[in-house]
RNA sequence: GGAGGGGUGCCCGAGAGGCUAAAGGGGACGGACUGUAAAUCCGUUGGCGCACGCCUACGUUGGUUCGAAUCCAACCCCCUCCA
């Protein structure tokens, strides 16, 4: 059992995977303050839940007094991760990658206290070191304490040989930045600590390799288990796509139903990664059975809304949820669209809604829809593909508009 | 630079002149069953005011043909081996 507060509520909650050394890193913690941190590319501007774990990490650091260092890839997002597979990755231009970078920072302010608070987070860029690094002198300075022999050992690489996919030399080269970064950080920051998926492994103790070889320090690694959901399948993809951190990505409501939906076999992993609750309240909440495991998903949704888009936000997701599916109504902070009120007095066919509803990509497969029977108006089942919807069908000011059990509109006259 | 293999729908992957809007699987969506869960079963899965019609689609551009994802040419990209 670790002895340092963040070390044994981590591993309580299901955040450590591995660790480079679990004892001395216990020890360090215990010691002071300890700078730990996590990378991210800044591909997109924004952040999904397949990042909320590492997030949660960081958070969790300082909460425990740790300083959490969130480094942006600016340099690396320019070269542009090539772990993607055939796909020709287009190049971001530095203008792209200084928006994404910004939406990056957004997606953070919830979750860690940057200001001037005791261990003030930091946000430092890679690309203030990489861009300026100059090949010859990298090779002479850093080269020399990699082995191509021991850079095959890595699963990352390895793995791709065997299955006879290419690997770039870009790629082989990645574990190289990334152990510069983690030096760079330490010595301009003092981290000590790198965490990351455990897909990084190998990236993170070739960081650790190089420090202590050039500066002779013992820096540690930790990484957080690959999150899958119980019955397999990738986190945080949805009908719509990817499940964003951000209110102008993903609404508060929908990132709520998100966790709604979790899985029964999830739910106990999920409130102890994704929300602050006690260990034993978490204990009991799962341990709750058969329909009664609803109450614990509702408490994981609200709990973990509320951490990326603020309590207010997440009681009335909740608010919003029950009236829609507990009380059958249409509470009126459903998501909605606007109609032009004329249009609706000479009435619009339901399909057409559908797509100005966001409901159907397209006027067959709204079509499509109503014909399997997934459509329904103010709750009434539509059975005529061609059904008409007119200012008749208004309810205080709005129509429900649904497609399938789940998904819920409200049109409204304007 | 040389030799060979390949680029198909959201993804994987069949097809090798008309019967192909393109098998099969995955995913996704809808329905049934439920608990806004999982598993299971059924259905759907290019667009179009849309049932036998039109348009768009098998890397790109041209060509052969009554007719091309399928044949030919050039080009682009990827992979393997050789130099």
């Amino acid at each position: 059992m670790p002895s340092s507060d963040f070390l044994r509520e981590a591993s309580a909650r299901g955040f450590v995977h591995q660790c480079t050394d679990t004892e001395a890193l216990d020890a360090a913690l215990c010691a002071g303050t300890v700078s730990g941190y996590i990378g991210f590319d800044c591909t997109a501007d924004s952040l999904h839940v397949g990042s909320l774990v590492q997030i949660m990490l960081l958070r969790l650091m300082q909460r425990h007094g740790h300083r959490p260092v969130v480094l942006m890839g600016g340099g690396t997002t320019r070269i542009g991760d090539p772990s993607g597979k055939d796909e020709s990755r287009q190049l971001l231009s530095d203008a792209q990658i200084a928006r994404n970078m910004a939406g990056i920072r957004r997606v953070f302010d919830p979750f860690l206290a940057f200001g001037d608070r005791a261990p003030a987070a930091l946000m430092p860029n890679n690309a203030d070191w990489l861009d300026k690094l100059g090949y010859i002198d990298l090779l002479r300075e850093v080269g020399t304490h990699f082995t191509v022999n021991r850079m095959l050992t890595f699963d990352s690489v390895k793995l791709r040989l065997e299955r006879e996919h290419p690997l770039t030399f870009l790629e082989f080269n990645y574990m190289i930045l990334q152990a510069y970064d983690f030096r760079e950080l330490y010595r301009r920051h003092g981290v000590t600590l790198q965490m990351g998926g455990s897909d990084q492994w190998g990236n993170i103790v070739s960081g650790i390799e190089l420090v202590r070889r050039t500066d002779g320090a013992t820096v540690f690694g930790l990484t957080t288990p690959l999150l899958t959901t119980a019955s397999g399948a990738k986190m945080g993809k949805t009908a719509q796509g990817a499940v964003w951190l951000t209110a102008d990505r993903l609404s508060p409501y929908e990132y709520w139903q998100f966790w709604r939906n979790t899985e029964d076999a999830d739910v106990g992993r999920f409130l102890r990664l994704f929300t602050e609750l006690k260990l034993d309240e978490i204990a009991r909440l799962e341990s709750l059975a058969g329909a009664e495991i609803n109450e614990a998903k509702k408490v994981l949704a609200t709990e973990a809304t509320a951490l990326a888009h603020g309590r207010a936000a997440a009681d009335q997701a909740a608010a919003t949820a029950r009236a829609a599916f507990e009380e059958g109504e249409a509470a009126a902070t459903l998501p909605s669209v606007r109609v032009a009120e004329t249009e609706l007095e000479q009435g619009v066919p339901a399909f057409v809604l559908l797509v100005d509803a966001g409901l159907a990509a397209s006027n067959s497969e709204a079509k499509r829809l109503i014909r399997q029977g997934g459509v329904r108006v103010n709750d009434a089942t539509v059975q005529d593909e061609w059904f008409i919807i007119t200012a008749a069908h208004l309810r205080d000011g709005a129509i429900k508009l649904s497609k399938g059990r789940k998904h819920h509109v409200l049109v409204r006259a304007e």
